[in-house]
DNA sequence: TGTACATCAGTGAACGCGCGTTCACTGATGTAC
DNA sequence: TGTACATCAGTGAACGCGCGTTCACTGATGTAC
């Protein structure tokens, strides 16, 4: 048996991470195969060893984001998901909110990067895109202060308003807007969660 | 002079409409200069007669829902930009987060139809956008209750919380899901807003 | 330990296709007489 | 009023280009002896 397994998935891996990267930043129509597998040392025609076409590839590239760059991420912010209570509330909304989010066009949260682009792609990409969403929303909801009655419709408004921020900052083009925008949406999150 | 100068702005206007339809529901890059033309009524050679290239259309559709489109569901709706007082907060939050407006693949916003589309977008079709998103918040700040001290910024989270309720809507694809997202959403609104 | 071999990840030319844009033309129209 | 004409909105073939995908091949690798 020529290469290992391993060989295979670590590549596989690879372009999964390349293509999460520029689908982010330039988006899914816009990014060809060959860019992808040129970004991953490969030529284009090795794809089709790995995945059965584009779409599929797509739906691998948002869903990897969960545990991979979007792990990294909360670990820097101090996030503990299961166990970090209102502290980590706190620190999820601002951190998901800040400048150093917006301006990490690789990195950023696919919910902010492609929302319009996953309303019109095939039902996996949909269902990648559904978890992550289910995700952010639960952090929010095993974390809100004990005394919230209706924590699930609060966690799930809470991850409208960030996402929401979040895509109008990166949409308009204007500096200051774009701040005011974002700490709006904070101060809103805060206030009506009282963390 | 052949053909007056009333029959050529009226193709103007009937290509742009049609375009800010096709866009709305398929996207700026899946959607072609010949399928526009088609929709008009007109062959694909024509379409230079009235625009540059691509890129100019897709800003002037962008910015005909204000006054377009926009219009004519505000009036439905009973919403009084102006003058409406709380009770046109409530109207707008109520029809912009409704279902009607979640199954109006045509005549939606398109600050929820195209958000990461724009985003890559020129200059020009962002700054359509930013006109839209600065005229939802006007239409809030101008009709939140008097005793409101920070007007604008709330008026800014209540953009922010409608458009990601309605972008993550959207996209799940999962009725129920998005039910849930709605409702939050406008709870959220609601309470925070004092309307 | 050294070597011949089978495997299959990776290569790169080629495919058909649809795109945005150009351009020579055509023919419906308002105007001048 | 009727007609000849100039205009230019609209037509549709053609352009070069890059895309997703296919395919015959090549050559690096782990294994068997």
């Amino acid at each position: 048996m020529p290469y290992t397994p391993e060989h295979k998935a670590a590549v596989r891996l690879r372009i999964i991470e390349q293509a999460r990267i520029l689908f982010n930043r330039h988006g899914f129509t816009e990014v060809s195969i060959d860019q992808i597998m040129t970004a991953a040392g490969l030529t284009r025609g090795g794809f089709y060893n790995h995945f059965r076409n584009k779409d599929e590839l797509y739906a691998e590239a948002v869903a990897s984001f969960l545990h991979g760059r979007g792990k990294v991420w909360r670990d820097e912010a101090g996030i503990k998901p299961d166990i970090g209570g209102p502290e980590t509330v706190r620190a999820m909304i601002n951190s998901y909110l800040s400048s150093d989010h917006l301006d990490d066009l690789d990195g950023q949260c696919p919910l902010i990067a492609l929302p319009s682009d996953v309303a019109r792609a095939t039902p996996r990409a949909r269902e990648s895109f559904k978890q992550l969403l289910l995700a952010m929303t639960a952090l929010f909801e095993n974390n809100l202060p004990e005394n919230y009655a209706e924590k699930h419709q609060t966690a799930l408004a809470l991850s409208a308003v960030c996402v929401g921020g979040m895509v109008l900052s990166r949409t308009v083009d204007d500096p200051t807007l774009a701040i005011e925008l974002r700490n709006a949406a904070k101060q809103f999150a805060f206030k009506h969660s009282s963390v």
